[in-house]
DNA sequence: TAAATGATGTCCT
DNA sequence: GGACATCATTTAG
């Protein structure tokens, strides 16, 4: 087993903090046998029931009722009717909060990356749908993720969310993280 | 019930 | 830059 598997209290910050801890570390999906292992490059933090971006501003319901739970856990849900988001729960239970993985890229054999640079295009390669909704992050779930430890935060560049035009003053805070190359 | 609406991707110009 | 495919979820009635 791996000794950089991720523990519950790695979400436990608050979630632009844990969206920059991301960045860097390898998340890592296990699919019929093979193992599929990726760089994360880029995420957005949504986080409380006053961030008029995230799904949980709306209140608990059926969808966004596994953002309140344990942290650690794969929140996944669709949009635009045909992509599904992965986004991982932060902060403690109880606190609506989420990452988005919005990019990664994918180890090959080959030593050649392929760029996954869009949070649908990241699903429909590793194999992820809503049923997968709720999962802890673990070996037993086959998906999980393994800290790369980042001495400080150089190399990160912060902008406003993509697409949550809708937001009002929400969707000009700098809560999308992306690793520079 | 029914209408509105997206944490997007792809193709077009 | 813009059109649009396509449907689960939410909200209104």
């Amino acid at each position: 087993m791996n000794k950089k598997l991720v523990k519950q209290d790695f979400f436990l910050d608050h979630t632009s903090v844990v969206a920059q801890k991301l960045l860097g570390c390898f998340l890592i999906r296990e699919y019929k046998g093979r193992i599929i292992k990726a760089k994360i490059t880029e995420t957005e933090a949504y986080r409380g029931v006053h961030d008029l971006a995230c799904h949980a501003s709306k209140g608990i319901t059926e969808r966004t009722k596994t953002m309140f739970g344990p942290p650690g856990r794969l929140y996944i849900y669709m949009v635009y009717g045909m992509h599904y988001m992965l986004n991982i729960v932060t902060e403690k239970e109880g606190y609506p909060a989420a990452v988005l993985i919005r990019g990664m890229h994918l180890l090959k054999p080959n030593n050649i990356s392929e760029n996954l640079d869009g949070p649908g295009k990241i699903t429909k390669r590793i194999h992820l749908n809503k049923n997968q909704n709720g999962l802890r992050l673990d070996h037993d779930s086959k998906i999980w993720v393994e800290a790369v430890k980042r001495e400080n935060r150089s190399g990160i560049i912060k902008g406003p969310r993509i697409g949550v035009d809708y937001a009002g003053h929400c969707k000009n805070w700098k809560w999308n993280f992306k690793l520079v190359d």
